[in-house]
DNA sequence: TGTCTGTGAATTTGATCAAAAATATTCAAA
DNA sequence: TTTGAATATTTTTGATCAAATTCACAGACA
């Protein structure tokens, strides 16, 4: 067994591309706001970070900026966005458009082990936000919609949300960070009683209600902020 | 002067990074039917065919596989999707949620010059129709509702929808086969005239109007290939 | 049918070149 | 002498390529 065939074994899921580990490892980075907006990503950095070569980590920067999750600048640096009033508002529209459509196309096809899953990540994310753990409420509450969206059974349009959630993603950490634990209502059991009764359009309804609820809070909690465009 | 910079010279627009180039000829072959649905696509066969390096062909393969433009197959193999029914009613129905919506909002923004040149598009278009240039008609089509698109300033939009165009780009030549100069309504004309008159709803309506038409022409010009998920 | 092996393509690395940013230097003017 | 702007130099980083490695598939053979 030669050097690369251990650190293979010791970093990642046996059998992936390298290219694909380090995708993911920026992936999870992104969306569980280990990186701040405005924040410059360099390929050199995460080769020395992620300890892998150059080209798989070109690679999965490439995949990043082509979903929106990096911005690249003009003079070849590549960033962490910073979203304006007008991208979380173009977002929130997305979102809107597409999520409630996956929730009421899930519910008639949700199996009861799902529920039970989305409703121990909800547990969990209670409990996170209780204890003040902002990346706990961040990856709960990313794993409670992913497998709402993954029940829908289309993958492109999942793919789609999930490109959205990784814009928003860094955005997400500053904004928890204002999150006192509001007395809002807590749509996810709303939307968990939908998906037990079976109810299509509550679902849709539901979930209507927590995206607006989420990306209102993320503006309120940027509007301070100049919008230099 | 040596050899690396006397191919950028020759290659391509002065300036443009490689992989850029490289993306951009991949997307439009991509996107006006040079590539047919299924048919694999090879690293080598590219760094031939364009005359590039591996590293920038692979650079363009991973931004296109991550827009879903390509598949990416276990076997580190890449093919141009093969749209199913479920896929084409997903693509249907984001293109329902996204594209009337930038219509609309292009509406208050759009200037006589951007109306004026989607009018010449919309005359290309019909002498292409009417000469059975597929390829032109691609074309025309897309810039007609690209140049509406990018008119409505919001450029994450814009960009969901330019993903959506190329996953069923490969698909349109196989669809336009088929495509008699049917006696369907002009939507491309209600369009204009809906901007001119400064009317968002309706501009909005003749829009949706127009990718229901598209995309159940696609889907009737593809049901008869039998459905294997 | 199942295993083995050869072939070709994808993956990955390391080296090299180019470009941009950071730093140091020079020189002139106050 | 000090300050500051313009310029030169160093350093960091990105882009590209070519070689070595790994992997998957196909055909040969038991």
């Amino acid at each position: 067994m030669n050097i690369q065939a251990e650190q293979n074994q010791g970093t990642a899921k046996a059998g992936l591309p390298v290219h694909e580990t380090v995708y993911r490892s920026l992936r999870d980075m992104i969306l569980f706001g280990e990186l701040e907006p405005g924040q410059p990503v360099t390929i050199q950095g995460l080769t020395e970070h992620l300890d892998a070569g150059m080209t798989p980590v070109r690679e999965a920067l490439r995949r990043l900026t082509a979903a929106g999750a990096l911005e690249f600048m003009g003079n070849r640096r590549i960033i962490v966005p910073v979203l304006n009033r007008s991208a979380i508002d173009q977002l929130k529209t997305a979102r809107l458009a597409l999520e409630p459509e996956l929730a009421g196309r899930a519910t008639a096809l949700i199996k009861d082990e799902d529920i039970v899953a989305m409703k121990q990540a909800d547990d969990r994310l209670d409990r996170a936000i209780a204890r003040g753990d902002v990346h706990g409420y961040l990856v709960e509450n990313y794993l409670f919609h992913s497998h709402l969206n993954a029940a829908a059974q289309a993958p492109i349009l999942q793919g789609m949300v999930e490109g959205l959630w990784l814009r928003f993603g860094p955005s997400m950490r500053v904004v928890c960070g204002v999150m006192g634990t509001s007395s809002l209502p807590d749509l996810h059991k709303d939307l968990i009683n939908a998906l037990e009764s079976g109810d299509a359009a509550a679902a849709s309804k539901a979930m209507a209600e927590d995206v607006k609820q989420g990306m209102d809070q993320m503006l309120a909690g940027i509007s301070d902020s100049i919008d230099t465009e």
